[in-house]
DNA sequence: CATGAATGAGGTTTCATTCAT
DNA sequence: TATGAATGAAACCTCATTCAT
């Protein structure tokens, strides 16, 4: 009968100490060994705690909600990705299709990987949209692809350049998820890969 | 949605009689209106047979349980799209490419107009594979575009066609998907199918 | 992690068959039951099930939550309340004096006997505050005071029975309330219940 | 609050030192603060000791538990109430019906200043019956009362004057409480406050 | 066949209290 | 002694599914 405020998404105590900080690393850990072997429908906030050796009332000191938990994974998500991404888009000493190949090829392995487990990131997704975070890390991916496209095709003008960043992502992060619905072998996805990216090389510079 | 022992997925019992059918079909329309207007968290039994104004009870004697319900969405959601896809690829009064161009605009409309129903049937998408209709389903959109591409370029062989099949199917699913994910403006919807067409026919081209 | 809506607290569905009737009857009774033995504290939905002998779900399918529960009492202990108030008030064979001194004695001895059921309730009383129903409780019992007032003091201007009626009602629920907090013989309830009548006669007769 | 099998009640430790009468004086005016402003769903321990500037462990030290706080909260203000009580009545300036009148005044305004605090603590008040505590207030306010009736009615015998003095406690006490139920303006107060004075010093007289 | 009441496991969250540091 | 992280019982409520009528 308790009065319900707002309900927040932020993290509710930062770790100071070195226990608390064992415990949040458990508790993400155990969130994406659930997902991974159960898929959405297994990720129970009696399960996280079980599967992290830990207490249901000290999952929630640390993590106001389920959606908190989620929200934690995705964030880290978000943070590796932009940081592989920029890693080899950057990288000067291979032409602007090796980069852009490599990084495809890359990230669809990744996808393919833990498939399971973004699918339930992507179960929570309304949740995200327009929280800070969200909208920094997308600011922070446009901007390495702009600054990807400066360099591969300079004479580019500014709306075809946004355009081109919009469908670069879109079809990047689409055919990812969708190669990473099917259990694959290696060389599918080197072939969808390379394929993906012959296909946006030859539309880029046909712009 | 709990774990099952057995889980049965397929129709329960042939309708045979008309007022069976008129059943069926009043809760195929309700679980339709349900997803579009309330998203997957709301698509519950009871408010399925509410809406349909029918008793739980007759709900469970056509379908065996929930997933049922999906699967038949999902099947009838896969006949219809076969069936536009067909039409518009067999056309033969327009170029290859404009046919190609006019199904991709196509699809992304279709997909932006449904977006919370098709995720919705996406969240119970595991339940599918490996079922006889959806294998079914995927071999009649493969002949589909089999014949297509027979046509477009006949002198393609065998094993380049089947991956360009593979690539055609995936691409564009998966960019109609995220396409869908954000409301937007026709123009941008056209200009994303354009684009999209743009590259698979240049890509194609050079096969 | 289901969206919250409104908290409605009239009943969820009006019991149409005999066995919802008994169902509803039993909880209510079970809810008394409850509330007179272990008080407001053991007024849980679990231990309300099991003392109606009733599983949880269906309690829920009569009412939607607790609040509910608490109300529907609450509703009913008003009604009869209201019923026995005017019953006794309105009897023209007594002196005026005689029926108020009844009035406030039975008053008296029906909160004894279940002191802690409205104590129970009061605890929910902020529940209440503007409902339909309290207001409409109000007015009844206004009606009633103020006819009797009517009768007995006619020359009392409207502004000063208003206040009257105010102070009446005031009283006698409040020393009522007070006289059931500690369990008290009968002949100390009778002596309460006379020096509570003869006070406010004397006080009425002089305004 | 859940069930206990050996409360106590009484303080764990007699705080000898400055810091801890310090401590407990933050924690019950910390208390107060809450009850006030958040009611009685908002107290709870770690609240408590987050206010109180206090870890929860250092309130454990003082407070036995929970209900241990609420009593030092109720015999305080117990003996702040029997103070005001006895200065007003005692004063022997005026006369004994103006320094009733006064006592009644005060006391309702009290009620009403400090509503919620006070029915947090009566909705924790089965705890204190009985307790040594409580039957010391009992007595002191007995004392005074009867110290006052004493010099106002000279004349009545013992009997009388017990059955005055409980009358007299509980109407007062019962009236304040229901007169603090609902926020009203000052002159409603006073009118309420002097019709029951009226009231009551015209059956004091009749007795 | 149809109905919809009944079931109860299971999910989320809170909070008094303990105990290692 | 002080701290505050950890505990876990217990509360509320939902909903897929069954079954008596």
């Amino acid at each position: 009968m308790a009065a319900q405020q707002k309900p927040k998404i932020s993290a509710r105590k930062r770790p100071q100490q070195d226990r608390s900080k064992h415990l949040v690393a458990a508790v993400l850990e155990a969130s994406i060994r659930i997902l991974k072997r159960d898929g959405a429908g297994g990720f129970t906030m009696a399960r996280i705690a079980e599967e992290a050796g830990v207490s249901v009332g000290s999952l929630y000191q640390y993590f106001p909600n389920k959606q908190a938990v989620l929200f934690r994974l995705q964030t880290a998500e978000w943070e590796e990705n932009s940081a592989f991404l920029a890693a080899i888009l950057v990288d000067g000493r291979q032409s602007w299709e090796a980069r852009l190949k490599a990084m495809i090829r890359r990230f669809y392995y990744s996808e393919c990987e833990e498939a399971p487990f973004r699918k339930a990131l992507d179960d929570a997704a309304p949740l995200y949209h327009q929280t800070p975070e969200a909208i920094e890390h997308h600011k922070a991916n446009a901007k390495i692809l702009s600054d990807f496209l400066a360099e591969a095709l300079p004479r580019l003008g500014p709306a075809k350049r946004a355009f081109a960043i919009d469908m670069l992502k879109t079809t990047v992060s689409a055919i990812g998820n969708k190669v990473s619905e099917q259990e694959r072998p290696p060389a599918q996805i080197d072939a969808l890969a390379a394929a993906t990216a012959d296909m946006l090389i030859a539309w880029l510079k046909g712009l």
